[in-house]
DNA sequence: TTCCTTGCAAACGATTTGCATTGGA
DNA sequence: TCCAATGCAAATCGTTTGCAAGGAA
């Protein structure tokens, strides 16, 4: 379920209102088991929203920080909440249908995430910030 | 430099020429640091290649496999020789200009990766195939 | 009353496609 | 000769924007 008095509270603080329909999508996102595009979005919330507001109301959200973008298959931008309310995680993408889904990281993998990278990006003095795991797949309805 | 014989013999397998302008596209990418969207190949190639016959050239080589299509921000499609051709690597993503670089990884490192993918994916009973890490940072003239 | 929000329609930019023409084996 | 490849223009698709109307503080 969406958290939505830090929510609110980062809208506030950015001088937007934490409207009804942005809750709404929101609390669709925090319903999903994975990034979702507007197309996505829009038959999820029987088209309640129309596009182009749904497009306004995820660049808002994305702009003030409660939603981090991820670009995949086909081109498609899809949305989810960011890191700091849903926390880390990465994504196991089907080869065969497209899907997405969100993986939890352990403790554990996420340090040796952090040493790999250093070791990575030390190399080529590129000061390593976020990151973004994508593992290719079949999903278990594909396979 | 492009090895055009195992293109070559990719396309020929697939029914496919390997003509001037796909030489001409494979040998810009090989050329570049990082994919490369149709646009930026445009401009590389002094548009000596109408943009429709640039998008299609590239649509054949990802069907044959010679190339790998990534969808970078603001949806852009950018594209690399596959790694069958180029050697594995992973990508630095300047979070300032949006360019994005290739780093190579060593086997150490490729070795640790593959380690944390079967933790990672092995979890959701999901059977992992290829990766994708892409680093977010400043770019050194970002920076 | 003052801004923020919304809806609708039109505009955009990236990519794709129809069709007639060219070119290579 | 024959089918793949090309160029151009028009069509698509996801996304953005202008503008007038609606709503909350």
């Amino acid at each position: 379920m969406a958290p939505d008095l830090p929510i609110e509270e980062r809208l506030v603080a950015s001088g937007v209102r934490y409207t009804k329909a942005r809750r709404a999508v929101m609390a669709e996102l925090f319903r999903s088991a994975g990034p979702r595009s507007a197309a996505e979005l829009y038959q999820a919330m029987r088209r309640s929203i129309p596009l182009s507001s749904l497009y306004r109301t995820l660049m808002v959200l994305e702009r003030v920080g409660v939603l981090t973008p991820h670009h995949g298959s086909r081109g498609l931008t899809r949305y989810e909440p960011a890191e700091w309310l849903s926390g880390h995680h990465h994504h196991l993408v089907c080869v065969e249908c497209g899907s997405v889904e969100d993986v939890a990281v352990s403790p554990a993998d996420e340090r040796r995430m952090r040493g790999l990278l250093g070791s990575i990006a030390g190399r080529v003095g590129f000061e390593p910030g976020g990151h973004t795991l994508e593992v290719e797949g079949r999903c278990v309805r594909c396979s």
